[in-house]
DNA sequence: AGTTCTCTCA
């Protein structure tokens, strides 16, 4: 792509390319002639002005520079105009002039790195030392910089070398030239000359966005060695670096250190800090950093705010993000398509439906479009919380936009959650169909949550059928599949068992053995303890609960109490289950939110034995006993459990009433409760 | 002559 440049030879015989009227005639004369000094004056004063060329607001045309336009002559030239050096705007005009000029210089000299030294020979005037920096600063060639390096070290009387150097480096860098750096790096300090913090800020930046942190650390820890302690700059770009790592003791260590040393930091650094803490998951730290940036009056801007209010959001806050958000609004920051993103994927993660709604509202009324990645986020929520009709409206929307932001895997893949939890066969088969037209294969998720609908359908045949599909699909099944077969196999008719365990048993051979050691009436206890401990160390953590909660389902459905008991307490032991019971000066609670109703009866159960033997033991009860069930946002499954609950307590005639004011609560007094408990003690030993 | 800018869902 480089442009062959001719001979310096050649360009000193032409000292311009340029027709002047050609120039000129792009300038309205009215721009021209406040600038346009009388020409008389300059043939008196001529050290009085600056040529200011004007080829470089042409340089579209023109790719191959004049040497003659870098020289600094006060002789006058066509191509160019006279400015009153006292006029306010001449030294804004002169630096650009100067800019245009070496990075018409620098730019040619990246073209043909081979070419530098001629070039630079060629030049009328010799350039001065920080002509050399500003030539240097403006280029973008490894090779051709660190040529031009040697032609000025060759040729000019340097009285700050490691300026020089200093510039080589940033170009280097901006070439992502780590090898480069390091060596010209080792060969400055062996020639003696002494670095400093722009070296050192440059040579870290360098590594980091090199990919090799390490070396940053590295020349970082060096510092010391030249007598050099870091300041306010090299501080920020090496916090920069220990966050991206991870070390995020290093970079707190330093960001102490830089604050006491007084240095002044800048807001990035201060967000650098807040994203560092709200990765490693310190959310208070980073909420910490915010409010010391503002009391050392840094004042927060946009990406402060962004940076913030997406940690708080990763940290599941949502309420946090509500509040940073308002401060930000009232202290005038405006927020960006950034800032809406990160406002709806928090909203969106905490099934904030209204905020959620209210975000997308914003944007749509301020004419953004949602990206595909957006109406995904809102699409998952829907499914979460069984807005069928939002997430119609949505979808559809979806497939009469743009091709980027038309719906994707994820979209069909949330719209079959969407039906498959409202328990609709037809939609669910509808929209598999029309993902597989659109062209996408079905993943396993979308396979998970079919089976999860016709299982709730109690069709069985059809999730034989289904989980015959996997290698058809190519699709390989996980633990959350297996989760799902288990599930189906909690809400199976007794006749269809076998079929369900034979899915289960070809995805998860060790899964398969435990259910069938579970409806077997024969088998022992031990045994099963022992494969379900087994089989519980085996799987991930996030599955964990809900395994426990189906097979304890099952043996609730299996009329074995005793196993179920077996089961939840292996639970409690292992942490799967925590705090099912508190106890506190007022009050005495069972908590079962985020319980199937199986472990949820079990876990009751349980309970009132302990309650039973407390008073036996001859303890005062607290004035309140409450079971807290949990009132979910799930329309399909935790509202399911308080009202289930309910009437469970109304058959073991539990004095327990839901409360008003305290939503998923049951209460009574102690005084109700002892009663109860007490008539059930004595109708237990009338049977016995 | 130097630093760092948020950015995506099971």
């Amino acid at each position: 792509m480089a442009l062959p440049l001719p001979s310096p030879l050649h360009y000193s015989s032409s000292p311009s390319h340029f027709c002047s009227s050609q120039l000129l005639h792009i300038i309205p004369s009215t721009y021209l002639s406040p600038w346009r000094s009388p020409p008389r004056r300059h043939c008196f004063s001529p050290h009085l002005r600056f040529r200011l060329s004007l080829q470089g607001t042409s340089s579209k045309t023109q790719e191959i520079p004049d040497p003659s336009s870098f020289r600094n002559t006060s002789k006058p030239f066509k191509n160019s105009i006279w400015v009153n050096p006292k006029n306010p705007r001449a030294a804004a005009l002169r630096s650009q002039s100067a800019d245009s000029r070496y990075a018409r210089l620098s730019a040619s000299l990246d073209i043909s790195p081979d070419s530098v030294f001629s070039l630079l020979s060629s030049l009328p005037d010799a350039p001065t030392e920080s002509d050399a920096v500003v030539i240097l600063n403006n280029m973008q060639n490894a090779s051709a910089a660190v040529s031009a390096l040697r032609w000025f070290q060759s040729n000019l009387k340097l009285l700050k070398e490691v300026t020089l150097y200093n510039v080589t480096f940033k170009v280097l860098k901006k070439c992502r030239n780590w090898d480069f750096l390091e060596t010209l790096l080792g060969e400055m300090l062996q020639r003696g000359i002494k670095p400093n913090n722009i070296t050192f800020s440059t040579v870290i930046s360098c590594s980091r966005l090199c990919n090799i942190p390490s070396k940053a650390v590295d020349w970082f820890e060096k510092m010391p060695e030249f007598g050099l302690t870091p300041d306010g700059v090299t501080y920020s770009a090496i916090i920069d670096v220990y966050g991206r790592l991870g070390n995020v003791d290093m970079a707190l260590a330093l960001y102490d250190r830089a604050r006491q040393e007084k240095w002044q930091l800048d807001h990035i650094t201060f967000a650098t800090m807040i994203r560092v803490h709200g990765s490693s998951g310190n959310f208070d730290g980073a909420l910490n950093v915010f409010e010391e940036m503002k009391a050392l009056g840094v004042k927060p801007n946009l990406v402060t705010y962004n940076t913030l209010l997406d940690a708080m959001g990763r940290a599941g806050r949502p309420w946090q993000v509500k509040t940073i958000y308002k401060e930000m609004i009232t202290n005038e920051v405006l927020p960006n398509e950034a800032t809406y993103s990160i406002l709806l994927r928090a909203y969106c993660r905490a099934r904030y439906a209204a905020d959620s709604f209210s975000v997308y509202r914003e944007m749509r009324g301020k004419g953004m479009e949602l990206n595909v990645v957006l109406y995904n986020m809102l699409l998952s929520m829907c499914a979460d919380i069984g807005y069928v009709g939002e997430a119609v409206e949505l979808f559809a929307e979806m497939k009469g936009l743009l091709d980027d932001s038309k719906p994707d895997s994820w979209s069909y893949s949330s719209m079959i959650t969407v039906y498959s939890c409202i328990g609709d066969v037809a939609e669910v088969e509808n929209m598999l169909n029309e993902m597989i037209e659109a062209g996408f294969q079905p993943t396993i998720f979308v396979l998970t949550s079919i089976i999860q609908c016709y299982g709730k359908a109690k069709r069985i045949d059809d999730v034989v059928n289904s989980c015959n599909r996997l290698t058809e699909w190519g699709i390989s099944p996980d633990d959350r599949f297996c989760a799902c077969l288990l599930n189906v196999l909690a809400q199976s008719p007794r006749g269809e068992l076998g079929k369900v365990i034979g899915c289960i048993e070809r995805s998860n051979v060790q899964l398969g053995s435990l259910v069938k050691l579970l409806v077997d009436d024969g088998s022992a206890n031990e045994l099963l303890q022992k494969e379900a401990e087994s089989l519980l160390a085996n799987i991930s953590d996030i599955v964990k609960k809900g395994y426990c909660n189906c097979l304890i389902d099952l043996c609730v459905n299996l009329n074995q109490v005793e196993r179920a008991s077996l089961i939840l307490n292996l639970a409690m032991q292992l942490q799967i289950y925590s705090n099912l019971q508190s106890k506190s000066a007022t009050q005495w609670s069972l908590h079962v939110r985020s319980l199937s109703l199986g472990a949820a009866l079990t876990a009751l159960h349980v309970w009132m034995d302990d309650l039973v033997s407390s008073i036996k033991m001859g303890e005062e009860l607290p004035p309140l006993i409450g079971i807290h069930t949990g009132h979910g946002k799930h329309r399909y499954s935790e509202k399911g459990l308080a009202s289930a609950f309910e009437s469970h307590l109304m058959g073991l005639n539990a004095p327990f009433h839901e409360t008003p004011d305290k939503v998923g609560w049951f209460l009574t007094t102690n005084v109700a409760a002892r009663s109860w408990l007490e008539s059930r003690s004595l109708a237990e030993l009338v049977v016995a």
